[in-house]
DNA sequence: AGGGTGTATGTTATAACATCACAAGGCGGA
DNA sequence: TCCGCCTTGTGATGTTATAACATACACCCT
């Protein structure tokens, strides 16, 4: 049961939980922020099921548990995360997903299943794109690479 | 004067204007699309400054011409140049850009100035995004490469 | 203990972005 | 002429995000 998927394989998710939360903690630590009970419970929320929730949703879920109900409580919590690096934000969906690995530092690329909604990440490394900058002189800092198309379980009998 | 920026340089922008305006109605009339006033004029304003603009921004011009004020109005023709490949909407910024090389089929990827808002296509063909697709069985359909970072002209005295 | 500082939280209001639902007009083909 | 289709117009609404201000609390210094 503690089955759940990730990527587009499935996983235990009840260790992968555990041990996104005590990476967070860690690093937290290291850094001297501050991982308090509201930005803990968000980035609970977002390992529970590995899926892209929108910022209301999340927020939902808070005012439910006693946190608070005002959009600023979750849209603050959830730029903590992302700054971070414990979770990505999703500008295709504007919603914010889990890192499937963090503790390591990366850019983050995505590939969301249009028909079910599934995310998967993924390591990006666009050369061309550090080519192309280099090239005009844009001096590269974020990268955000979104994919849209069909994840394998959706591809047949799909809609077309 | 006719001198306005394009990625990271200058060009001839009367006949940039004009050239993509030629190519939008010939590939329509090809297709047996219509470019009606409306959607001609959306992509007139979006040409004129090669400058990525919300949906309202456009709105309000296309009000004061008195094409209408409602949202629809401007969201509707925007659908359809984008549908048409003749306007890109770039998702970080929640706004639309005019293609600079219409006319041919092509993966866009963007390359946004943090400081300025500048904004210059780029070719995108990300090999590595399609490698993992294909491992992991993704079906690509589209993709959204949008970098950020600092364009030649702000990285001298730019807010750091 | 008292006072200052910084971070985090709570609350109100509003800005900014996007779509739904329905009515009305134009235009070509049966 | 009548129908079907596409396009436009409009009102209402839904969704996402931030500004602005007030409060609470921990921590350090004296
Ligand atoms: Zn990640
Ligand atoms: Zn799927
Ligand atoms: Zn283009
Ligand atoms: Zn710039």
């Amino acid at each position: 049961m503690p089955s759940e998927s990730l990527g587009f394989t499935s996983h235990d998710h009840t260790s992968c939980v555990a041990s996104a939360l005590a990476c967070a903690e860690a690093t937290c630590k290291e850094r001297k922020a501050q991982l308090t009970p509201v930005r803990r419970r968000v980035l609970e929320i977002l390992l529970e099921n590995h899926s892209a929730m929108g910022a209301y949703d999340v927020l939902a879920r808070l005012d439910a548990e006693g946190f608070g109900s005002k959009p600023p409580i979750a849209y603050r919590a959830l730029a903590f995360l992302v700054e971070q690096g414990f979770v990505h934000r999703i500008e295709r969906l504007n919603a914010f997903i889990a890192c499937t690995h963090p503790g390591t530092v990366h850019d983050p690329a995505f590939m969301i299943c249009r028909d079910c909604g599934l995310v998967a990440e993924a390591q990006s490394a666009n050369l061309a794109l550090q080519k192309a900058a280099t090239e005009s002189g844009f001096q590269l800092e974020q990268t955000v690479i979104e994919a849209q198309g069909l994840c394998p379980a959706c591809q047949t009998g799909a809609t077309t």
